[in-house]
DNA sequence: CGCGATTTGTGCGTGCGTTCACAAACGCAT
DNA sequence: ATGCGTTTGTGAACGCACGCACAAATCGCG
């Protein structure tokens, strides 16, 4: 029947799009370029929700957010699937990144492959220290962090990282506001006070591990009850 | 004073902790450590509030599950309560680290300061390409993968961190978990299947990055149509 | 000693997210 | 064309989490 897209050309707008499922289409966008390259050229909800790694119910009304893009009895079309979620993640637009803070961790972004391969691009990196400063680092050259506001303009950057110690993250991130990027990951790890309309991510290693923490602390306390049934791994060598 | 534990001065167990609450205190954590650095012995609900970037009342309820540690009129110890986080995050057990795959991001992960400061440290490095190994960083020397097993025992290793390629992480995950590892961290973007018993907890830059697209994508094209009514839109950071 | 100011701890209403379960829709074989 | 097995899309129930608002508790001061 009639499932074709109706019209692709109008950018899809879904301002009431559950944040939560907005942080799982990346997940499936993933597992859909998968099974993209193994040949499928259609999938179930199962089948895909195996991939990523969720519940089949979830993934399908995740789905039907988007609009009705599978076909029962069938599943997905992998491709069109693929389409739609790019689409409604604005992926079709290239977006340029600005990275500031270019120690260890930001070595290892400006080099990272998985920007480039999901539509972004590392157009400019900053720091604050004239050590870095002129470095050369894959086809960019690190500038200071005062050209800022003139390279976000010029390139027409839009997002920020900050991968800046703690105590210069703040100071980044009016940087970036001011030059007009509306959207930062933050990496430092500390609270950013922005204006509404910026949004921002964080992403805290040590957070993380401390979380990974709490739980190996509760196995190894709760090694009295008996297990389920899977006998788990070893518990934690003392 | 819903259900008070009995051994409150010895080791907490918490096997009801919302899973919500465990990820915000190491962000307390966090803040309180930044406030006893500036002197403060006591600070209120929203004051620690306001450092974690949180609902002032969200954190009282948080805080309320750990037991009352707090004094009406008063407010929160800062060095108590940091005893006690870190108490219920099981921190006070320093806990070794196995980081795996030594590319791009590896080395950062291993030259990392995060991980020392909050009772981590980086035990060994492993890969699996022979040009890395017998690489040193810092005080370690990168390790073929296959002495997992042994270096884990040894060290009493209990927490893995795959940072290799994709394809390569659930082999690295089996190895892991097969060595005795209990809790993973992944920043490979794919999905793990580990037994139950281990926990994984995943980071994607990728993901992220495509979670701030999609606000991008909404921001301009809700900027363009006629504002409805309410053009103040939260600034939903997190 | 008592009172007012302050702040915690929490009961409660609300909204979001997840899961179950099933009707509707589709392809295919007969 | 019809019926059957398969799969989607979704209504409904459930549980969790969040935030408000307030009583209880504590301190400081006159």
């Amino acid at each position: 029947m009639s499932q074709q897209r109706t019209d692709s050309s109008a950018s899809p707008v879904f301002p009431d799009l559950p944040e939560a499922t907005v942080a799982r289409l990346p997940e499936y966008l993933r597992a859909l370029h998968g099974l993209a390259q193994e040949g499928h050229d259609t999938v179930s909800s199962e089948g895909l929700a195996t991939a990523a790694g969720v519940n089949s119910a979830k993934l399908r009304k995740d789905l039907s957010h988007l609009g009705s893009y599978g076909t029962r009895g069938v599943g997905y079309d992998v491709a069109l699937l693929i389409t739609q979620i790019e689409a409604v993640l604005g992926l079709t637009k290239h977006r340029k990144v600005a990275l500031v803070g270019i120690g260890n961790l930001g070595h290892a972004l400006a080099g990272y492959g998985g920007f480039a391969s999901r539509g972004f691009s590392v157009a400019a990196l900053f720091d604050a220290e004239r050590s870095q400063i002129g470095e050369r680092i894959g086809t960019l050259v690190v500038r200071h962090i005062d050209e800022l506001a003139e390279v976000v303009a010029a390139e027409g950057i839009s997002i920020g990282v900050i991968a800046t110690p703690a105590r210069a993250a703040q100071q980044v991130a009016d940087q970036l506001v001011g030059a007009g990027v509306t959207s930062i990951l933050n990496f430092a790890p500390c609270v950013l006070n922005v204006p509404s309309g910026v949004d921002v991510r964080k992403v805290d290693l040590a957070v993380e591990m401390q979380i990974l923490s709490f739980h190996e602390h509760r196995k190894a306390l709760t090694a009295l009850p008996v297990p389920p049934e899977q006998p788990a791994g070893e518990a934690t060598g003392s």
